[in-house]
DNA sequence: GCAAGGTC
């Protein structure tokens, strides 16, 4: 019997289905002589510092450098406190028995690193020893997976993509145990004071734009306003010039030739410009960018937008929601004229997908090359009734999008027209003249400015107009608004892109700072920690928060740099590269910040919650 | 009591 091992159910019950195998058991499917069962993603973790006699927090202990590091069940936090995931422990067992009955194993887990390290850890903790194979496709269609099968890799062929795993994991043990327990200790041992790799250079993200946005001096600065009438249709011009002192702006105001000062055609039009614009349709959604337009539409944490989608994707209503990539290939291309069939009576969106099944569909969001180990985010067809209100906000924002992603460009007509009356003014004005996608939600645009005309009358050069009104306008200039959920998750998403060195930059340049899986919980263990709070829809660092990035900041832990140098080595790693010299270096750094940290004091004083 | 990674 040949044994199939997924990273999570749905993977299995595809494969198996591709298979024709439906007989279902307690953890497992079963049918033409396999057996597909799956994993729950890690089912096994690097054991805690106390598995290898380091006991409590004591600064004796530090560093806690384990020759060998040993694999603990995952845990879950119970009203009893912390206990092995009786789930994941049942799991493990089937997972045992039907690699003992096996002949043959065959590894599906996702086709990247972290699905790498599932297996092996799972494999290793069972001490299994047969041989096993790779599956390693990239879509989940009946092709890819046939695919796959009838290509399937020698298990070993992955043993440095394990090893790249396994140093990620270790390094990032090593480095947050230590650091966090160093920190903790230093500053009085009165609470936790996390570091981490991905977490700390989050916070430093969010300090750092608090006090830049703190001590942003704002300057003054005028501008003047004036109204112009078109036949009865009024519309609004901007002195061209912004100006530093009240004064100044008083002089442009009076010079204007409006009709209270004596002008009945004071408005004197010098050009007319007006230019098309076309605007792409927006990409499918991945994790990350529905979370962002759900923050923006409906105020979702990044938390609850997870949640939210794990309980549609369950109930088969959406594909995998934990995807990075914004693209599919072209087998799932070839399925969505059907899908947008789907919903012609939706009530929402029937006419846009009715209007789409009669045209030819844009293809941005097609591109095999730029899915990794899942596609963007679709809805899978099933009938979706009677869903809970924020499901179904959340489920529309799926369609939604889909729609928009295949749909036909936006043209927008720019007009700006000038203006001569005393100085120089201008009126611009958006007009859509083909909505194209942008019918499906049918907003308006986000970020018109106040002096935008919704709409300009149609004016020729040469023409004289009076001016029915004129404004002082007092401004002040803006400093970066504070991170909120939305801005937080793009600006990780993007870390690294700033990085001067170029290898650091390019090796991070697919990743960013975390995961689309675990960005939501990284904001989540900053709030747990008492580093930063929601206030309204902004992300502010506490006095706690602050304090902890005044020791860090100067420190590679605070830094995005630092994923970027372990990214390049671990794909050194990946082709070949010695493991015991990143290793080595990697302890290095352990002892050194170790040190540097135990040094360090907590200058604030600010209540401690007390240690459970 | 700690990391970051994955998932139900």
């Amino acid at each position: 019997m040949k044994v199939i091992i997924a990273e999570k159910p749905s993977v299995a019950r595809e494969i198996a289905r591709v298979f024709g195998a439906n007989t279902k058991k307690d953890g497992y499917l079963e049918g033409k002589g396999y057996t597909f069962t799956w994993a729950f993603g890690h089912l096994l973790q690097l054991a805690p510092p106390q598995e290898y006699g380091f006991y409590g927090w004591n600064i004796r202990n530090l560093p806690m450098l384990p020759q060998k590091f040993k694999l603990s069940v995952r845990k879950v936090k119970t009203k009893d406190g912390i206990v092995e995931d009786p789930a994941v422990r049942k799991q493990l067992d089937i997972i045992q028995r039907l690699f003992d009955e096996a002949t043959e194993i065959i590894v599906a887990t996702d086709a990247g690193r972290e699905g790498e390290l599932i297996f092996r850890y799972i494999y290793y903790y069972l001490k299994c020893k047969k041989p096993f194979k790779r599956l390693w496709i990239s879509s989940q269609t009946d092709e890819a997976i046939k695919n796959g099968f009838r290509n399937l890799k020698p298990g070993t062929e992955y043993d440095t993509l394990f090893n790249s795993a396994h140093c990620r994991s270790q390094s990032d043990w090593l480095v947050g145990m230590n650091a966090t327990q160093a920190l903790s200790i230093s500053c009085g041992n009165r609470s936790v004071l996390s570091l981490g790799r991905v977490q700390t250079p989050t916070l430093a993200m969010i300090c750092a734009r608090y006090l830049e946005n703190k001590n942003f001096v704002p300057q003054q600065y005028y501008q003047v306003s004036i109204q112009l009438d078109k036949d009865g249709q009024v519309f609004k011009a901007i002195s061209a010039k912004s100006y530093k002192t009240k004064e100044d702006a008083e002089t442009i105001l009076e010079k204007v030739e409006d009709i209270a000062s004596g002008f009945p055609n004071g408005g004197h039009i010098t050009s007319v410009e007006a230019k098309p614009r076309k605007e792409p349709p927006p990409l499918l959604h991945d994790l990350s960018s529905l979370q962002q337009e759900a923050n923006k539409k409906m105020g979702f944490t990044a938390e609850q937008t997870l949640g939210i989608l794990q309980n549609l994707y369950e109930g088969k209503l959406i594909t995998y929601p934990r995807t990075g990539s914004r693209y599919i290939g072209d087998d799932v291309f070839a399925g969505i004229p059907e899908l947008i069939s789907k919903y012609k009576d939706h009530p929402e969106f029937g006419k846009q997908a009715t209007f789409l099944t009669g045209h030819k569909l844009g293809k941005r969001s097609v591109n095999a090359a730029k899915v990794t180990d899942h596609h963007a985010i679709l809805p899978t067809g099933e009938p979706a009734y009677q869903l809970s209100g924020d499901r179904q906000a959340m489920f529309n924002l799926v369609v939604g999008r889909m729609l928009e992603s295949f749909h036909q460009e936006c043209i927008k007509e720019i007009t700006k027209i000038t203006i001569e009356s005393g100085s120089t003014f201008t009126a611009s004005g958006t007009v859509i003249s083909s909505a194209g996608w942008r019918s499906v939600f049918n907003e308006a645009d986000e970020e018109k400015k106040d002096e935008e005309n919704a709409s300009l009358p149609k004016v020729k050069r040469d023409e004289n107009l009076p001016v029915v009104d004129k404004v002082l306008l007092e401004k002040q200039t803006k400093p970066k608004a504070l991170y909120n959920e939305a801005t937080l998750l793009k600006a990780l998403e993007t870390a690294g892109k700033e990085i001067e060195d170029d290898e650091l930059r390019y090796a991070m340049k697919d990743s960013g700072l975390g995961t689309p899986a675990t960005r939501a919980a990284i904001i989540e263990t900053l709030i747990k920690r008492d580093y930063i709070k929601r206030e309204k829809k902004s992300l502010l660092p506490t006095d706690t928060g602050l304090a902890v990035y005044n020791i860090v900041k100067d420190q590679r832990i605070a830094q995005a740099e630092l994923t970027g140098s372990w990214e390049k080595r671990l794909e050194e790693i990946r082709s070949g590269a010695s493991v015991n010299e990143f290793q080595e270096e990697i302890r290095t750094y352990t002892r050194s910040i170790t040190q540097d940290l135990l040094k360090s004091e907590l200058k604030v004083a600010e209540p401690h919650q007390p240690i459970k």
